[in-house]
DNA sequence: GGGTTGTGAGAAACCGGTGTCATGGTTCAC
DNA sequence: GTGAACCATGACACCGGTTTCTCACAACCC
């Protein structure tokens, strides 16, 4: 594989032998260079000139190389996508809104799923970022609360934007969403439905989203004139199991909530399974908001209401700050999430206390 | 952003002036060939050269620029993933499988995903080979089963590898899964536990995988000495309220089924809600099995038996084919898929009579 | 009409690697 | 002792673009 291989020609045969930028400067008796002004329409050009040279561009089919311009430009078309899966549609949906915002562009995503949980993650990633030099990296949650990994890119000299619930870096730098305010409607839309014993299950901590969304519920039901006793929280890792669990705690409680929030759908669902094995009616006797809003609110039984961020949008506009950052870094971009109202939320049920 | 910038060095400026194989050749005093040789690895070369040459690409910190490599050797580094997103946590296992085998080599992951129903879709995925040039492609289903599809990768000369679940190509370009096979150990799983009366939702009319999850079924249940009437069989087109839809025809045929196989999750989620809604019992009074082992399946309630295509291995192994194919393209690769067990199936109800 | 300015286009160098071929020094056979 | 074979290495062209610098020529000024 790696020694000297004199038919090192043969492997390229297979695909007819490509016109280069020559071949269009011979056929149109121009020189390289204004082949090249053509392609990246120069403004000091004639018009006859571009004219020619394009009709033998079209004639020919011509492709400018992208090797031979990335290494010209020092500077190539990748943006890579760094992400700890922390849900696949999320990535998903993410991907498309990059996607989106790339199309018409000569620009490609690059993948690099990493694993938080490995000691060797920022090595991995330097490797990827000298090995591939992408333009840019783009930074999902949750790395993206990761300061090391903004200070490699840095060092590297990577150009990077990070999503997130918090405001974890300039505006150059960073898509936010405001998780505390959306929470902060779920639980109006909780209160309005009548619901005063409202629960949380709250994500791990050390996470940033998970404490936006905790502050943001406290918040809430503070201005609700509603009280957070230690009984109406407890903490889950995101998963289905810990979610299940954190709900089994709250619903020993007396008097039970009679509506519970979880920070992720994940979780929202694991309560529901909690609730269901005690015979718990959802959403008769027990509402239910999850956040993310991924493939499975929708599929479980009742639907879910949950909060939705706006994730191609936020990824549309991440991919723009990287590739455009002249028009857009500096404006600080925040967006808010969607309630997505569905059936696991009704109106609070008429024998429930107050409390 | 197109006009000749005076200032383009500062671009560059961040980022600290990466040593180049220049660098490395006047300190270490061998010419750049040598360098060039010791990164490859080159057999013919003197240890104590090699000893000296790795010392000063250790200080330096160097990294051999790809973009300059993928110039002179005509070939890049970049595997791109054509899908069109049939399953957001399949697309996203896939992309597990690809990179685990592509982690310690220098290939990188790009993405494409593609609108099946666009006019414009050959043309993007044409764009999209002529501009970044991938050194090959992976492709999934059910764009894997689009024959002017490969055809264009072998008109452009880009390599290319189909995931399917029927022989499409010869084995240089093809990894396969026997759904019929699998299709065949879920209906014995059924009527080992009992069932007679087994109806099948099928997939969509044109799609390879949907042909051979019927044929497979028909196979299996003529096999058994059962028959399959019409009434046992409708089709869906692989959503969520297809297969609604569909449960709802089979559950009308009396006597109705006492087990249903889905083709795909989705439509087996749907069948839940379906006999749900008319109070039909699962897994007591009706069996459900799906296919693909979504995230939907373990989080339904109760959770789906299902079959998994081994869909990390079939990554790994059809990235394989691409980037070795020296090693791997002759053989045939063939995977068989599991039948996962969970509590969706049930011994077939006492009461229910042959038929 | 000669000098100045401005404009479109080309020649050559360059980006950072790899391939080809030549070269000088050993070792070996005869 | 001499030529052949063999190494390890280097000089140089090349991949296909972009950038820099130069130049020819037309327009303009006095």
């Amino acid at each position: 594989m790696t020694r000297p291989d004199s038919e090192g020609k043969g492997v390229a045969r297979g695909r007819e032998a490509q016109p280069t930028i020559n071949d269009v400067a011979r056929i149109a008796e121009v020189s390289k260079k204004t082949v090249s002004r053509v392609i990246n329409r120069s403004p000091l050009l004639n018009e006859a000139t571009r004219k020619k040279v394009e009709a033998v561009i079209a004639e020919l089919g011509y492709v400018p190389n992208p090797q031979a311009r990335a290494l010209a430009l020092r500077r190539n078309f990748l943006i890579g996508l760094l992400h700890d899966n922390p849900n696949a549609q999320m990535v998903l949906n993410f991907q498309e809104g990059v996607l989106e915002a790339l199309r018409g562009t000569e620009f490609a995503l690059v993948l690099h799923p990493v694993d938080r949980h490995s000691p060797q993650m920022l090595d991995g990633i330097r490797t990827f970022l000298e090995q591939q030099r992408p333009y840019g990296v783009l930074i999902l949650p949750p790395i993206s609360e990761n300061d090391e990994l903004a200070a490699l890119c840095r060092e590297i000299g990577c150009g990077y934007v990070r999503m997130g619930s918090a405001h974890l870096d300039n505006d150059a730098h960073l898509v936010e969403s405001n998780d505390r305010q959306a929470v902060g409607h779920a639980v109006d839309y909780l209160v309005d439905s009548g619901h005063r014993r409202i629960g949380l299950i709250a994500g791990p901590e050390g996470f940033r989203s998970a404490r936006e969304r905790y502050e943001g519920f406290v918040e809430a039901m503070t201005r609700h004139g509603l009280s957070v006793g230690p009984e109406r929280v407890a903490r889950g890792n995101y998963t289905f199991d810990s979610g299940r669990a954190a709900a089994e705690r709250l619903l020993e409680a007396s008097p039970r909530p009679t509506a519970i929030f979880a920070s992720n759908d994940e979780m929202a669902a694991g309560a529901l399974h909690a609730a269901r094995q005690r015979g718990i009616e959802i959403p008769a006797e027990l509402s239910l908001i999850g956040f993310d809003d991924t493939a499975i609110a929708a599929h479980i039984w009742p639907p879910l209401t949950t909060v939705r961020w706006p994730i191609v949008s936020m990824a549309r506009a991440a991919a723009f700050k990287l590739i455009r950052p002249a028009e857009t870094a500096q404006q600080p971009s925040q967006f808010l999430s969607d309630l997505v109202r569905r059936s696991s939320v009704a109106i609070r049920p008429a024998d429930s206390g107050e409390d």
